[in-house]
DNA sequence: CATGAATGAGCCTTCATTCAT
DNA sequence: TATGAATGAAGGCTCATTCAT
């Protein structure tokens, strides 16, 4: 027989992971047919549980695309992190290499599931001032993210001194999300790469002809 | 005593003039309150006219944003059209300031309006597949533009003779796009002017320290 | 020059012969879309006028289908009545021969135009009490009209003395009622004839076999 | 303390019996205001029910009328069926008497609840081209239902031989449904058995004089 | 705790009718 | 007089949310 904590901590074990469930299902719905293409069916259908069950883990329909996005910025932040320390790279050519290990980690995590993308940009939006905020402070993060890659990179010397930091990095980020758009337009990993490559040849070389 | 031909285009001005109105009113409720959270009765209210009239001038609510977004395309293009032909710049000093005409030419008509940047960005997505594709449209017809002065520019000879110039194009207009996002947040001119500068400055010069 | 006179009849003419058109407009209109499916626009639209018009000449939507049905009556009687004066049969083999009339007469009208039954069968119900009275009315009329034959027929000997000429008359008129919506399901004029030429069987003949 | 089992059945139980609850409303409304002047919101109040518990329930309100016209089918039929198998009579005289048993049989649910022929005869036409096709099977079922008996009837030779079956089935329908268009006009219980009676007559004897 | 029946606010849309031109 | 622009009552339907079981 199992004691007390056991049960409870199983009870507590299968709670949680039918929060995941939700979280999961919602995910998916509002990305195939947007938010407010979604109904609170709709996700509980898909999970096979009745849709009041949906009201004892989260509080309401606008509530859960929160957790939703709570869920895709640890995934995405979590695959980005491994390996790739602001402080890692020493010279122009390791933050290359650092910048193309960004790139491909970012490709992967994004090719793989398009949903993730076309949920952040397309179906999260135009919901909720309090909501645009959010993903406002998304865009934040990510910037001082890659604000800090050159910081370090100025403070080490293989950046230009005089680099607006803040400014490029948000142009920077700015390109990503170009490239992301492209991939959720059908087309292929190739295509994807090509735009990374020219992403990173206008950040390393510029545009104009070498005189 | 007016003459047919006056009194009828006394009615079609009318008209016209009205269903402008509608556009405006239909552009303003869905950038301040989303088109979810727009009803055609507001849209009827705010214009003080019946919700029934509505239905004069627009199939539906769906038919509305479409008119909406033809205008806005309409505006944007018009402001920067003029002066900016892709084939006026010889050097690169010439394209220097086409670049910064058409940055200013941007910022002045979005920050003039925050509401047609939150619009298209925000509102627009995730109401429809065709509106999706349509919004998808809009940015290559924009990356075309964007190409077409960098071709210009490699013909020339005054940019890199192996620019990619479809990835590169789309990697700047990615750069113009987080400019706009940068331009909703509430921040003033010289915000915005700051990026594009930063923008302008990693365009020509990339980012690295120059050996 | 025309005088005074002359001007106002011709408007008046005029007035009259659009008068008509909507009522024949409307006829079709609410015998081919219903009463309920069909609007004044597309009276309005189906003679080229305006839907405005339509209220200059009758008080609102209710009140045409009475003029529809006036129309419709008028042309059925008048067919009818041709050449089949209720006395005009002195025997029974001429009474034959008048039910015969009368019979293709009928079948002449209906089948040359559904839409006349359609009208009165399955449009003109449902609307309204008073149309139903007025329906009724018609049933009323018709079976006093049957009835009026019938009692000529007992009066000259040829039909039964003890015949209940109220309710055979109805029941009379119930039959013919069938062979009408008999004719509305798309039979030919055989269909319609051999159930007319039943109807003459059961009326002279019963069905019982002859002992 | 119930079983699962008990629990289930209660609810089903529960289901079926708003299920016809909003069957039997739907009838009452349309019977009474019609189908266009029947709004949903009216068969809810009339239950007490709130008018999105209708759409738990039927589809639309194009869906309630079917089943309440399955309804009113299922209560005629099994009202007629008792007692009078279509081959059941031998004789002139039995087929007399049961001639008469459903004539009672039908007076006595038509007369009971005058709604019912006149949702079927007034109110259930003009709504759909489906519809209609439906209430024409209904017709051709009952002519087929009459026919067999005369079928019958002239096998064992008590009716003529050279009757036209199906259209005298028809011609024997048109003047029932006469009957009871009559029992809706507010007549009481005498007059329509007068009406049968003379249906009867005319069935068995014809109007003509016996020479 | 899970369920799903019930609810009604809310929204889009239609169309008969009015009335200024 | 003819017109059609404007109107708003009316109604069908959806779906987030509640709550009794």
């Amino acid at each position: 027989m199992m004691s007390v904590t056991d049960t409870l901590s199983r009870a507590e074990r299968k709670r949680a992971e039918l929060r995941r469930d939700i979280i999961d299902a919602s995910f998916s719905c509002f990305a195939e047919q947007g938010y407010h293409g979604t109904g609170i069916a709709d996700i509980a259908t898909r999970l096979g549980i009745g849709h009041g069950t949906f009201y004892r883990y989260f509080e309401n329909k606008r509530d859960i695309i929160d957790h939703v996005l709570d869920d895709l910025v640890a995934r995405i932040v979590g695959s980005l992190v491994t390996d790739n320390a602001p402080d890692a790279a020493d010279s122009l050519d390791e933050y290359r290499r650092q910048v193309e290990r960004i790139s491909d980690a970012l490709t992967a995590i994004l090719l793989d599931d398009p949903r993730i993308p076309r949920l952040l940009l397309f179906e999260a939006t135009g919901i909720d001032a309090d909501l645009t905020q959010r993903l406002f402070g998304l865009l934040d993060t990510a910037a001082e993210l890659t604000g800090g890659y050159l910081k370090h990179g100025v403070d080490r010397g293989y950046l230009r001194e005089n680099l607006d930091i803040e400014g490029t990095a948000q142009a920077i980020n700015g390109m990503i999300l170009a490239a992301v758009v492209r991939s959720l337009r059908g087309h292929d990993k190739e295509d994807v790469d090509s735009v990374a490559a020219a992403i990173r040849s206008l950040m390393f070389d510029g545009i104009k002809s070498p005189e």
